[in-house]
DNA sequence: CTAGCACCTATAGCAACGCTATATGAAGTG
DNA sequence: CACTTCATATAGCGTTGCTATAGGTGCTAG
């Protein structure tokens, strides 16, 4: 009844589905409300879609391209930690600019299935991550520092959904985002003594050859050679300094 | 058909519910499961509970007291940062061992509406950090810097409940912790130059004093004096320095 | 002892849900 | 034209959360 433009009964599914969601403030959005919006009939979803869930992924997908594309548009600074500062910031406007798609993609949580889209975003950070352990300004394997920036990007999101729009305190988020950042930049050790938290400039360097061997895609070492190589730098990197 | 012992159905009802919660693997628990399960009739959870929503916050409520039992155990040990340090832990391992209940409690996220255990566990965390905050440990007032690790600790177990059990690192969960709370803590600053991240020492002067003010109830000045003086005491608190 | 009154529970059923067995139409191919 | 293939519609199944109505139970008052 609202829109029944030329366009593919698929798109038009997507469409109305997506539409929904934004203004389903929390609600449940069902299969009829959408195959009305988009004027066709139950079968025609199930036929595109296989099942409502996943018309939804389908939907994430699109969400996530968008998401992306924030992230893509102002990549390539020169500092790489300061990339990772603007993906979070990305991030959190993302999730508050969209908050019931942001809970579809990240807020469905079920035990011990890990949506794809989260790995998708990890990958990003990680990726990210990569480029400044091989300028040696990171403390912590790029995985691990993405998967531990990610959490505690997707937690501060997720609280501030939870509040009321004009409450939104965002410092929660930069208070947030700089304590991770910090935590896995290698900058904190600077001025320390030997026994303080941060990790000792072997450990950095190490991460910094690892990552840089990664991306090479060097052939000084046979194959044999580079796994075990990867894997002693890898005990290294991970060794605890505490 | 399974247990239809002397207790009165509203028991009865919380304790199916709580059963089939914790074997539900993810998916959905119907009312006529429990009331089945329980013994009794729709009508009469609808008597005790209003409707399904509330026969689940009945639930939650329930598993939040053991969840505050874990972190009341330990509680009083000399450091209030080594006991953070303890309720994150504890946290994270409530989730992990009870992953259905703790995702009704922190995962059911909806948009502007945040849940009661939410603001209970948050008051939890913000009391500890007020007795770090009078012995000059906080670096940022207790309310923000409970928030600020609540989300982050959230975010991890989330992340942590989506990965299967045996390749969970837990190290995930310790390196976020420790970035926390040391992002929080005022140690950080202890030979760093005046230009670094941390405060000044006259920030957490105000923090601290603004902490044993509010927990003292001195009667020195009077209740407007006070409140102004407060809000002064907010202003230094809260001041960024970068 | 009984009448009345809360309180609690059961019978039966509604509207809405996700989904599907089956049939019908349209489009391309020999 | 006959035939296949893809896409959509009709109609309905089983289940969901929830409720209008009524019946039973135990209490206190007269």
């Amino acid at each position: 009844m609202s829109f029944d433009g030329q366009l593919p009964p698929k798109t038009r599914l997507l469409r109305a589905a997506a539409e929904l969601l934004a203004n389903s403030a929390g609600g449940v959005v069902s299969t009829r409300q959408i195959t009305q919006r988009a004027g066709v009939t139950a079968p025609t979803l199930y036929h595109h879609f296989g099942d409502k869930e996943g018309l939804f992924d389908a939907v994430v997908a699109a969400g996530f391209e968008e998401y992306v594309a924030g992230d893509r548009d102002f990549a390539p600074s020169g500092q790489p930690l300061e990339d990772i500062r603007r993906m979070w910031d990305n991030h959190v406007q993302f999730g508050l600019n969209q908050p019931e798609l942001y809970l579809v993609m990240f807020g469905n949580i079920r035990p011990e299935s890990r949506p794809a889209v989260v790995a998708d975003a990890e990958g990003l950070m990680e990726e990210m991550l990569n480029k400044a352990a091989v300028a040696g300004h990171l403390n912590v394997p790029p995985r691990e520092a993405a998967r531990s920036i990610l959490a505690a990007n997707v937690g501060v999101t997720l609280m501030l959904i939870t509040e009321k729009a004009p409450e939104r305190n965002l410092e929660l988020s930069t208070m947030t985002r700089d304590a991770m950042i910090f935590a896995v930049s290698s900058e904190q050790a600077k001025d320390n003594g030997p026994e303080a938290s941060g990790k000792s400039s072997v450990v950095v360097a190490a991460i910094a050859l690892n990552a840089a061997l990664q991306a090479s895609h060097s052939d000084q070492l046979s194959s044999s050679e580079l796994k075990l190589f990867l894997e002693w730098l890898h005990r290294i990197s991970t060794s605890s300094t505490s």
